[in-house]
This record gives C-alpha cells, structure tokens and sequence, in this order.
DNA sequence: GATGAATGAGACTTCATTCAT
DNA sequence: TATGAATGAAGTCTCATTCAT
C-alpha cells in the first residue's frame, strides 16, 4: 500500500508546510517537490494529479484530527462531558499545530468546488461523531427532544469553524483552548438566562 | 460619482451572473464583459483590475445586504425579534438570490488572501449589527451578563454561514427560510432542557 | 494651414515635454493630449495618427534646428569657420533645449523602422548643408581633393551625434559647449601629428 | 553553465533571425520559440524574460564580436595598423552577418531605456579597446599628445556607427568593407590637407 | 471644431503534467 | 523507481483610434 511508503509521507507533510508558508496559490508543485526532496515527477509516481496531494493530505491529517476527537469523546461518560471533550480537542489540535490550521481554514479553502466537494466528503466522519453526541444527549434527556439534528450540528461545527478561522485571521495572538469551555457553556445555554 | 454610471451595475451584475454559472476561476473578464454587454477595455474604466470587480461586486451586494438586515432589526422592539428579524432577513436575501448566495458562500471563498481580506473589511459592519443586537439583550437582561461579546458574535455569524453555505452546497433543494425559527431557538436557548 | 492653428503647436510642444519626461513608450496619446489642454480625440484632428505626432514634432524642431545652423553657417566667409559654426551651433541647440536632445538622442530611436525611415528624410537638409561645407572646403583647397563626400558626411555627423548622444547619457552633466572647439580639430585634422 | 547547453544558443540564434526579418516589435516570443524549434515555455528555462533574450543576444554576439576585434588588432604592431584592424574587422564583420548588421544598428536601438543601458554596459569593452589604441598612439608619438580622449573615442565609434547604420539603412548595397581605407584616413588625418 | 466614452486586438508568462533516460 | 527537461494552453490588461453628441 502506498501510503507506507516514505516518500508518501515525505510529499503530504512538504504540501502542509509549503502551503502554510506561501499560500494555496503560491504553492507549485515543484514547490513541493523540493520541500519533500524528490524531483517533480515522483510526486506523480504517489499522487494522480495536483488536487489528488491535497484530497489526500487533507484525509490524512483529518483522519488523525477526528481519530483524537473521537477517543476522547470516548473516555467521557456524560454527554455534555463528551460535548466539551469535542469542543476541547478541535482547538487544542489547531492549537499544537499552527500550519495546520492557516492550511485548513484558509488556504485550503481556496481551491475550486470540486475539491471543496471531496474535502466535504473527507469531513463527514466528524459530522457524524457530532452526530452521535448530539443524539446521545437527546436520548438521554441532557438535550431537548425537538432538536433538529442536522441544524445543530451545523450550529456547533459552523461555530467552531469560525471561531478558529477568527483565531487563525488573528495571527493566533490569543489562547484558543481557553475559549473552549466558553463555546461549551455557549452551545449547551445559548444567550438566554436560565432560571 | 462612478457608481451612478448604469455601466458599472451593469458590470456588477453580470459578474454575479458569470461566477454563480461558471465558477470562480472559469470567470474571465472577457466573459463578464460579453454578458454585460460592453467591450472588454470599457471594464477597465469603471475597475482597476479584475480584483476590483470582485471587491466591488461584494461590497455592493454586502451593503445592500446589510441595509435590509439593519432596517429590519429597527423595526423591531425587543431583543428576541431583532435576532429573529436578523437571522430571517440573512436567510430570506440568500433564498432571494441564489446567484448571490453560490458567490458568497463558494465561489469568493476560492479567492486569494489579499481579496479575503478585503471581504473581511466589507462584512465589518455586520458584525457591527451582530454585536448591537448582542449588547442590547445584555443590557436589558434578556441575555447573560457574564457573556463573550466576540465569542457571540463567532457562534452567530458562524452558524448562520454554516447553515446557508449547507443550503448552497445541497443544491438549495429545501426551503432555506423554514430554518429560521429553530435557528434562533437553538442560538437562544441552547442544547439544554430548560425548567 | 493646419500649422499655423494654436492647437497644432500646443500639440507638438507637448510631446516633446511628455516624451521628455516620461520616454517613448510611457507617452500615450491621452497624455500628450492633457498636457496640451485639448481633448484625445482633438489630437486626430491636427494629426493623423501618434506616429504623425512624432514626425511633425522632429519636422518642426529640425527645420528650426537646421535654420538656425545653415544662418550661422552664412554669416562666415572662411570653410574652416563654417565648419566650426555648425558644430558649435549643434551643440548650442541641444545645450539650450535639453528636453529636444532626450527627445532626439533617445527617445526617439526607439520608434519603429517606418518612423525612422522618416526621420531620417526630415535630416536630409541637414545632412545637404554639411555636403555644402565639405564641397566647398574640396574646391578653395582648404580640404583634400581625394575625400569620400558621403564619408566625410558620415564621419561628422557620425561624431556630432556620438557627442551629444554621450553627454545626454550622461545626464548632461558637463559643458556639451566647450567640446566644440576640441571636435572641430579632431574632424580638421584627425589623430595625426602634423608638420 | 547553461551557455553550454545547446538551446541556449539556439534560441539566441533564432532571435537574432527573426528579429531580423520582422523587426524589433513584430518578434513576439512565440515566433522566436518556433523558429528555435522549442516550445514557448521552454524559452524561460533558459531566459528570465524576453527582455533578457535581447541582452544575452547581445552579450554573446558582441563578445565575440569584441574577441575578434581585439585579437586583430594584437596581431599588428604599430598603432596606425592597429586602428586599421579595428575598423577592417568592425566592418568585417558587420559585413559576413547581416542578420546581426541589422539587429544591432536598426532594431535593438528600439527597445526601452533600460534595455538600452544594459546594452551599453556591453559596449563597455569595446571601447576601452578603442581606449587602448589611442592612448598608445598618443604614447608612442604617433597622434598628437593633447588629444581629448572621451572625445576621440566617441569620434572613432561614432563614425564606424554611422558609416555602418548608413549601408545598412542602404539595404547593403554596396560594398562595406571597402571603405575601410578611406575611414582610416579620415580619422588619422582629418579633412586638411597635409605638408 | 471639440469632446471623451467606448472599443477590441494582441502578447508575455506560468506551471501542471509527461516521458525518455 | 526516480529523474527533471520539455511542453503548450490560457488569460489579463493597455492604448491608439473612432464617432455620436
């Protein structure tokens, strides 16, 4: 399997970096080439095309991303533990790993509707851990029973999403993960004073 | 002043058109000019560059777009119906437009760092209304006091956007609008069961 | 006659200002026109197109130039002197104006082959004056019998025009003047030491 | 050394051909890549630019030009047959490659201000072995010791430039080479007539 | 005569991908 | 496997000129 290989590894964290550091548009596949010290057509003998580095360094990387979220979701027995645990682990990755987060909330982002699409299918796994704490909580009687599923989990990764994008447009002069239990307090409250 | 010369909403206008129809990047000035009927030199006296469309294109729409969310928030009396009259008046323009909304929520994404930038300066005065609307509730004491303002505003802004941009990318196929009232229910109350 | 409207002037005087300040190729059409005060489209009623602009602007300069030069030349009896007058008047020219001498030396040259086809007919005068000094130097004795005429042509003007081209370049910095008297011996008497 | 690489000079040969038959402005890169038989892309492997095609060009070919010059003229032992061999082999030259006749003397005097300071940089060596002869001549008491010698090297150059611009402005119809002799006397003896 | 808004042709350069070695 | 020289398509912007007013 490809993915064992060295040289794989080598070219998807070159990608990370060379993205981080010179944007989505600057970022040649020479480029990267050179980062990974491979020539440019070896990046042809891992990855099908351009797109294909960036779909798969997106997998890989999320894959990890929701691999952490989902075991420490996990450890938790109280769904609104669970809820803080997600909430916890999607900063304190972005947190440990800034380029990382300028590649996923900016960079990224940049790219055409087609791999939008397939990094949305590449997502899907994290929506569904959502998902499940989510329906936990409204079975369990911790979350009202009219919710409307797939709205909240748009509610809680919209949020989370900005909230990151805002940390990363900021130059992340400020401690995410201190905002968690905020965010945390937010979802399970909202605005309103409770009684 | 520039903006009154019926060439340059001429030229806003099928922009919009051209981006929504063919992408961000199939969007050549060339194609912008023959949808809007004028030769492709005569774009360059009402733009500076192609960039210039696209900051200017957002800027109008976003100001238009604002002023009905701003007129439709003072219309209202108390805090509640101005977050409601604020959430269904950003989903009630977006269904309106679709063209609009593929631009705002895909297409403009998909544009370089320094454009973004510029966008992030245009949707300043919104979050400007997001932040009243948020103090107000503080001050009267429907909300919190011990709320987050920019936190608040993140949750706000980033759900609506996560929800609208949800929209867009299933091809619209539901009634945007119908989310309004559980969105605003959700924002408000929260997750939690109340007493 | 067009010539002796005010605009027609206005035009010309213009251009070389305009050439002068910001060369050849940054001198559009729509600048001259601005300096001179009328409108683009005014430009084609004196001229028939830009490169008419430029070949009328060397016309008029060079006749006056030439005038000036052949005046000088008439009021000396002896060819010695006559030589002497037209280099000292060449330089006087370009030392009084130095916008016409980056005009004439530099910018001009950049014009394409047709241009200076055309230029060249405007120097014809010019260069006739110069056969006259050298005839009638061969014919008094005063210059050797066996001259190359179109040679000798070559080497003065060759030289005169080395002169100035070198002091433009050099920003005009010394006196282009006082080379006069120094050039006038070198093309009377060459390298050679004499008896 | 890139220098070695033979499309290296296939494009410098190419350009050299095509800006000859199509003048300094009708050459457009892609015509230069065709006739090297390369594709256009391939041209800036080898060149920064298009502008820096026009130096190497005249990098290369004045630098041989200048070798040839120089070893004629160490081949001779007295300073007049030195000057003879500088303006024989200028002329030889010129003479033997018309392509290169015309690109130097016609259409690279088109390109902009700063192109053309490169270009003199070129020249540089060129006139300092001007320099070298006259400063001998002056030494060894063959020219005259008050000479001026900025204005005797403009001298020397602009002739030879002038004479060579005339014949090639004359379409080459006659013979070039030929008036070597009469050039050389003119320049050691001037117009006078000698004891 | 005078205006100036509108026109539209034309070219340099980049960079993802290939393929002979 | 690995290389890297070569490919070639594609798009923004300028500016001389026109013509309706």
């Amino acid at each position: 399997m490809k993915k064992n290989k060295p040289k794989y590894n080598q070219i998807i964290e070159a990608a990370v970096e060379v993205i981080a550091e010179n944007g989505y548009h600057a970022s040649q596949v020479s480029k990267i080439a050179k980062k990974a010290g491979v020539a440019d057509g070896t990046i042809y003998l891992y990855f099908k095309n351009k797109e294909d580095i960036l779909v798969s360094l997106f997998e890989v990387k999320m894959g990890q991303f929701i691999e952490q979220i989902a075991q420490s979701i996990n450890e938790k027995q109280h769904v609104s533990d669970k809820l803080y645990a997600l909430i916890e682990m999607h900063f304190r990755q972005f947190a440990k790993d800034h380029h990382l987060a300028v590649v996923t909330q900016l960079e990224l982002r940049q790219s055409n509707s087609e791999l939008r699409w397939k990094i949305n299918e590449v997502l899907k796994p994290y929506l569904s851990e959502i998902d499940l704490v989510i329906k936990e909580g409204i079975d369990d009687g911790s979350f009202r029973g009219d919710l409307n599923l797939p709205l909240v989990r748009q509610m809680i990764f919209g949020t989370l999403d900005e909230v990151v994008t805002n940390w990363v447009m900021n130059e992340q002069r400020y401690n995410l993960l201190a905002q968690a239990s905020a965010v945390h307090a937010l979802i399970i409250n909202g605005l309103s004073v409770k009684e």
